[in-house]
DNA sequence: CTCAATTTGTTCGTATGTATG
DNA sequence: ACATACATACGAACAAATTGA
């Protein structure tokens, strides 16, 4: 039996994943966990042969692949060691208040995308809001620098749009929106989930089909609780983070 | 160029998955986010094809995967159907406080794992306190019924841990925690951030590998800024959704 | 210094999986 | 379905570097 069905996985799909990867994200979890720390030799290669029951080459050709990665670095004779923490620098931090969700959007560059069948209306959930009168309907990819970092499906209130369609097509709707006049926000709120990229999302986020994204909903409402704007920003999910004090009875 | 380099994701990983799964996993994703409901025909080799650029058999190999699955149904000259729903209804409200945190963990059952290597102590980030002089390492699946639904990986100073050992055992580490006297907690927080399941992830949560994963991550200090307790949960990305209320000026 | 044990590096042949056109 | 090419995986043998007795 070369390949055969030595592990059965309960799902078909994993047990499809080529070996030496899953061999590879097995190592790569206890870097992340501390198992091995940075400047730690890792196991030898006879010992996860044995543990993965694998071939030698497969064990090689995962840690070829955290070579790459800059996590690992083998020495003949001597081991192959951790020369790298697993640590993520370019986070975003989401915001959870209205003040820290509009500071960092300011001078975000966006990029308008041809809007192909617009929805007639947006989606709305249950206590949401009402809806107004009509709606205008933008795509964008949001960047910063030349990085895109988000893709932004927005829905304006027609009425509101048409107070500043110049600004609304240059900045990140919100923005805008926050910086009008005579605008009073009554509610605004964001609900964040996750999701895996489509097609179109991985070519304009630049990256993999499938790869984990957060997509941020938030609906804002006026004082007559009419949603005056409501979008969904697709994140890729490797950049999101999330800080959330739970409690803080610290002295500062 | 037969599988060679045309799409260079920022995902080493996931791009080296099999074509075939990656199409798999957006058809899955269509079905369930109900794009294509149940007795929707989906679309056609042919646009399948054109759409992620790949030979007509790899689509069909997506397709014979799904239909093992019982998700699709393939009629010679009628077409694809879609012939189970994958509808996600157990959402799991992230908590943004304490005593939400707490409330809904109290009666989740909880599988120890067995700890092959533990880290000598946990992974310490820049200000979120400073070590005890020793951790307990606790593995865990953290169920709701029979249903998994995060797998935990915990840290608990060793002090903390001996008074109850038989408690944290059984009950969410959290929850122990929060029921002990004499243990003044003067800081906690949570940091939520993206991923994708690894294999031993992927097998106890019974999910598929590189699936969106959440890691949430927590950290709780004492008087005397000692870390006594830190968590890594993992959780399967589909069932994390979590609320912000950004301006909230509503009449109640 | 030498020797043996340990550990990674390299190569071969073979079989099966993935993907194209 | 077929021919083709490349990727994955096995097992085994041997080479080269390092370490410590």
């Amino acid at each position: 039996m070369v390949n055969g069905t030595r592990k059965v996985g309960r799902q078909a799909a994993s047990s499809r994943l080529p070996r030496y990867l899953q061999v590879a994200s097995v190592l790569r979890r206890r870097i992340q966990d501390g198992i091995w720390l940075v400047g730690d030799k890792i196991a030898t290669l006879e010992q996860l042969e044995g543990e993965f029951d694998v071939a030698r080459v497969t064990v090689r050709q995962a840690i070829e692949l955290l070579q790459v990665e800059g996590l690992l670095k083998s020495h003949q004779g001597r081991g192959t060691f951790v020369t790298k923490p697993l640590k993520n620098e370019r986070w975003l931090h989401l915001a959870t208040d209205w003040a820290s969700l509009i500071a960092p959007i300011r001078e975000n560059v966006l990029e308008l995308l041809p809007v192909g069948d617009a929805p007639a209306a947006p989606l709305i959930g249950e206590g949401e809001g009402k809806l107004a009168p009509s709606y205008t309907y933008l795509r964008s990819v949001q960047k910063r620098g030349s990085e895109p970092y988000a893709l932004a499906r927005v829905h304006i209130a027609r009425e509101i749009y048409a107070r500043a369609p110049k600004r609304f097509a240059a900045h990140p709707a919100l923005a805008v929106l926050a910086e009008m006049k005579g605008v009073p926000i009554a509610h605004a709120h964001q609900s964040l989930s996750i999701s895996a990229a489509d097609v179109e999302t991985a070519r304009h986020l630049d990256i993999a089909i499938s790869a984990p994204t957060a997509e941020a909903r938030c609906v804002v409402t006026d004082a007559r609780d009419v949603v005056i704007y409501l979008s969904e920003l697709t994140y890729p999910g490797d950049v999101v983070r999330l800080n959330i004090e739970l409690i803080d009875r610290r002295r500062r």
